[in-house]
DNA sequence: CCAACCCTTTTGAACGTTTCATACCACGAA
DNA sequence: TTCGTGGTATGAAACGTTCAAAAGGGTTGG
């Protein structure tokens, strides 16, 4: 910046109203200023800036793993939020490690992040909010929580669990098999009861109507090994609810495979609506969550914690149901 | 900093070499300071330490779109690679336009990032050759250039399409649909060639062999659409081959529709090795690439660029056939 | 008893900005 | 002539660090 004053022969304090603010400075100075900068190749130190006390366009998304198409997806509504305001994203995956978590939120205090977007691993919140009072805008993503103190967006999974059992019961399915990973978050939790809600709410027994399977992996990519404990159960399913795509298409194959036609033997559904559930034969039945937009606002929110008047807001999504052509009413028997 | 200073008893410099070299300040020194600090709950400012001069600890990733799998693979490579370095990753999706890379590029150097990992959309290199001049370490990802002033990983795209024609012309196949999208790309260009290599070098026509197929879509998700005219053709081809496995799985599905058995009347490729090619009915045979460490060595590359002896380094991967259940020896005809 | 040395700590300048108060200048009003 | 006045430009301090040089205070050896 000095060599871009001496160049145009003005002050240091001259190149940064031309930066900063260009209606004080005459028309004439600018172009000189302007002129000297693009020969020099000058680029702002936003380092500098920052030091001086000006808000800085960094902010920090942690999730679990970025790798996650639901993430994958979220963030990029995050970056092009962003972006509308000339903000730049920091990506970290914690992989659930609480070490890792902790880590990063180090790191990106220490960056002097505009905020930080975090889905969390650990639970008790507790070097989130020392954050937060440390005065780091904290917006939880994916995660609901009762502290009024921070903002939160997240996605109603009750409400995607009683979607599909609706529509299963709907087609007059009364034995659903449900299947979830081994290792139990919140949002499976939430699924499976709203799956409960709904057969209660339909005059349904949900202890006849669920039948409750666990994956052993996490992802959930082994589901076909529970095929067929799950077809000899005493009281077979008609329908297999699947907490994610990936399980589902696994299933389908699996199905198909023993010789059961879905969805004239069985239906099928998933839970994400990932990109290839509409690609598959046969095409899924599946939760669609609002992703992108869920990323977009939450972004939204953080940006706006900075203002004067900003209250802390919870927001909450509601999925869609996807029908395609994995499900249908079940056989007479 | 200066509270903790006080707080301690000691001096600014004092603290500074506390964080920076311990090994110089006394123990029972270090105690003390170290105390002061969780009390006043310190945190670095890394902007402060930039302007000082250090070398930053973000690095930048500009990738077409982080919501393609390929792309969050490799970036989930970087993102571990930097970790070991304690350094950051900003993330940001082009999605083609020259424009938004064009203002990424000039954020990140704003920001005096460590360097800059690419997938370029601006194929003449101009800004991003401008700003390896002005010492911001820059490496080619998924592209390879003929500037030796950039290190670059890229993957052999050639090697890819002929490992996948080869598989094909070893089981017997003679007339093989190639798939690309409406756009070309350099990758899709290789891949190309490469099959083109394969049926030569195996003493076939390539011209007899290929039956150049685009699908409209640029991510041919609409691949299905194709399958008439490809089925239609004066000499009906044995094999498909997708240059993406989401179309692979679009054509698998539209296929079974038609009552076309896969992989008994015609075998079905694809590219990439996406998480549910294993999952699919048939599982898919593809083309996998090591994604993750390509982003892994890229980030390894451009954290070396700052060390004395280096020197720029072009890196080709080698992708691998994954051989499922989609392919087999034509029928007899 | 003094110089030389080691170990630990401090001083002070620099890094590249922004910002506020101040200075300059020309012009029209009193 | 003098005095504001409005439009522009500048000076200097401050932001939170790091680092080289120097200082302080023991201990040791001659």
């Amino acid at each position: 910046m000095r060599s871009v004053a001496e160049e145009a022969g003005v002050s240091l304090a001259t190149v940064s109203n031309v930066l900063n603010s260009p209606d004080v400075v005459a028309k004439e100075t600018q172009q000189r200023v302007q002129a000297a900068m693009d020969r020099l190749g000058y680029v702002p130190n936003n380092a500098a800036r920052r030091l001086r006390g000006l808000p800085s366009s960094l902010v920090g998304a942690v999730t679990l793993d970025m790798t996650n198409p639901f993430f994958t997806e979220v963030c990029r509504g995050i970056e092009d939020r962003l972006l509308q305001d000339d903000c730049m994203l920091m990506m970290c995956s914690t992989d659930m490690q609480p070490g890792r978590e902790q880590h990063y939120l180090r790191e990106l205090e220490k960056h002097g992040v505009r905020g930080v977007l975090i889905t969390p691993v650990d639970l008790s919140l507790r070097p989130l909010l020392a954050m937060a009072r440390r005065g780091v805008p904290i917006v939880l993503v994916d995660h609901r929580t009762d502290q009024g103190k921070l903002c939160s967006v997240s996605m109603n999974n009750v409400m995607g669990g009683r979607l599909a059992a609706d529509h299963l019961l709907r087609l007059g399915h009364r034995r659903i098999a449900v299947l979830s990973a081994s290792v139990d978050v919140q949002q499976t939790i939430d699924r499976r009861s709203g799956v409960r809600e709904a057969c209660a709410a339909a005059g349904h027994d949900p202890d006849k109507v669920v039948l409750d399977v666990r994956v052993p992996a996490p992802d959930m990519t082994t589901a076909e090994t529970v095929l067929d404990d799950v077809l000899a159960d005493p009281v077979p399913p008609t329908a297999i609810l699947c907490l994610t795509d990936l399980a589902a298409m696994a299933v389908v194959g699996g199905l198909r495979e023993r010789g059961v036609d879905v969805p004239g033997d069985i239906s099928v559904v998933g839970y994400d609506d990932l990109v290839f559930a509409a690609q598959m034969t046969p095409s899924l039945t599946t939760v669609w969550q609002p992703k992108r937009e869920l990323g977009h606002t939450a972004a939204g929110l953080l940006l706006d914690e900075t203002r004067p008047g900003h209250r802390h807001r919870r927001l909450v999504y509601r999925p869609r149901l996807v029908v395609r052509s994995s499900t249908a009413s079940p056989k007479l028997s």
